[in-house]
DNA sequence: TAGCTTATTGACAGCGCTGTCATTCTAACT
DNA sequence: AGTTAGAATGACAGCGCTGTCAATAAGCTA
């Protein structure tokens, strides 16, 4: 039942240290014993013990998934991105919620740390964009990559994942505006968040580039929920549309979900008389009613990408994988709620 | 930085072993020793070594969670809650998301095994379900807490965390009796989930109880998803509800949104034509307007207890926890989606 | 107080693997 | 063939902890 390193090296007629190498992709193994080993390693269906491995190395094979999101469609993605890079990797995942505060965080990584050392972390936002986080991991010295709404920039290469809201959000009204809307609402999420920044200045720069005046009275700032999204399409409609708002772009998902719904309550045709579009392409955008225009964030596959950056750091010049993307824009899914001016 | 349990034994002037006795709170100990270890585990800050803790003992310090489940609002309240108790016992959890198909669970699990020696698994429905797992693991000889819908039975109280759904559809379904409501329709979900079953028995309890008839072309089979809630709607309430239908009662929260959505495009009035309710009081049901009556589940107390138990039977005789709850109803919220008859 | 039982503690091996360093083999040279 | 650099392999210690079993201390009886 048990099978450990002895027994594939009994078996492969070589010692520990050689399976040890082979299964670590170490280089200086001849080719036929690579695959006398893996044969071995094959009919015995042997699986290294982490335990062991974690306890005799130097490195580890743990790598923890940090998060402060409410959203669990989003962290769910995460998590399976990241865990079906490890299963192929033979690592394993420790994942972390928690709720940012300067004081406890330090203990609950320094415990974290001490109980299982770990490979490296990865953080997702609103943690990612702490510096305050990413300095005490500095200071503790652990490995981490961080996945940040942003475009990239030329440092950094080799520590963040950038998810380009600028552009998807440049995009996005860039669809609306060809469609004829000029004026457009937004509405805003987190002040906090990178990603709403990013997404508004998107937002304007569409808006220049088309030679369409920003209003700063089009935007409302909301929470990222969908309660926001109800209150915002209420309060940018409001007033018989005296704005004569024909779309609303909304900051994500649900708070365009929200608005979709204000907006139905208020006898509003979508898309007909006024376009909603989403952000994130969650679950949510597909449970209203016309389903939401939106940008595709591929949770997952960005998740993948950060757990892969992190495995490269850790593991030094070796094994290094080149076909990392560290920078992706989310693709717009046009549907039924968005369409022509009338 | 790195201390060990040496060093402790070292400061607490007692053998490593001593230290392990404390730590594991073995009996034998004297008070007095107790409390020198205690101080000097204290102002070193230690944290034992899973890994090491892992190899050498006989009992694992990881334990599994398994799911295969598309709702990602009850994963992740399932992970928190077995996640906190796991912090709060020195464990460590490893979450495994799978897609249920007998050929691949087994490779998958023993992999699991393998790679880290498991204190047990928790199962989630619908994986809970399936005698072909739970057969499995007896066979392979890991232990495992079993989270199922379901009425408590005098056996499995030591493997089971049941959730009374049969009790909480009763309720739910008594509420709109005593509402006035008569003929009230029923959206259930899979046919291949226990939970299905369950609340429709609840449902068929109630109406009897209060001499009601029970009619099949009230209900209607859906799939728990949004979309089939929608459907539901429709087809409960098409031709001018001849059915005189003037309660809905949705198997699942996102079942009872697409249907309240449905209605609404009908130009159904809600609460004061239609009652419509949920099921577990996920997000879902906060996220439509009105809000949504349902059953609260509170899952991530659910999945505590579940770990809990689970530790009870890994850890054997000794620190056993006696305020172990394994069966839960989940309780109605009365929200503004139901009221009375008109 | 001796003589016994039982509670408490410690010495030590070893869990399964990796890092270090020594050894052996290979191949490309004189 | 003899030499030698460098590649390939192996022997062995030890990561931090727990299980086993032996040693000691404490508590009890007569």
């Amino acid at each position: 039942m048990k099978v450990t390193i002895n027994d594939v090296a009994r078996l492969a007629g070589v010692s520990m240290k050689t399976v040890s190498r082979v299964i670590n992709k170490e280089p200086s193994v001849r080719k036929k014993t690579y695959d006398i080993v893996m044969d071995a390693v094959k009919e015995l269906n042997y699986q290294p013990n982490l335990a062991a491995r974690n306890l005799a190395g130097t490195s580890s094979f743990t790598v923890g998934l940090v998060y402060d999101n409410p959203n669990a469609y989003y962290v769910i993605d995460m998590q399976n991105g990241v865990l079906s890079r490890c299963k192929d990797e033979g690592y394993e995942l420790v994942i972390h919620p928690c709720t940012y505060t300067d004081t406890n965080m330090k203990d609950e990584f320094i415990t974290m740390i001490k109980r299982s050392r770990l490979a490296g972390l990865v953080l997702t936002p609103p943690l990612s964009e702490q510096s305050s986080i990413t300095n005490l991991l500095d200071e503790l010295n652990i490995h981490y990559v961080r996945v940040l709404s942003g475009r990239p920039t030329d440092e950094d290469q080799d520590t963040c994942i950038y998810v380009n809201d600028y552009k998807a959000a440049y995009e996005i009204t860039t669809h609306l505006l060809t469609h004829g809307h000029e004026n457009i609402g937004f509405i805003c999420g987190d002040k906090e968040h990178k990603s709403t920044s990013e997404r508004l200045e998107g937002y304007k720069a569409a808006l220049a580039d088309h030679k369409t005046h920003f209003n700063s009275e089009l935007v409302y700032d909301g929470k990222y929920s969908f309660e926001s999204g109800v209150e915002g399409a209420k309060a940018l409609l409001g007033d018989d549309n005296k704005l004569a708002i024909t779309a609303i772009l909304g900051g994500n998902d649900e708070m365009a979900a929200g608005a979709l719904f204000a907006s139905r309550l208020m006898g509003i045709d979508i898309p007909r008389q006024l376009s909603i579009t989403g952000f994130e392409d969650s679950p949510f955008s597909r449970q209203t009613w016309p389903k939401l225009t939106t940008a595709h964030q591929a949770n997952d596959v960005i998740s993948q990408h950060a757990a892969r950056l992190l495995f490269t750091k850790t593991r030094g010049a070796r094994n290094q994988d080149k076909d990392i993307i560290t920078s992706f824009t989310p693709s717009i899914v046009i549907r039924e709620s968005s369409g022509p001016k009338q």
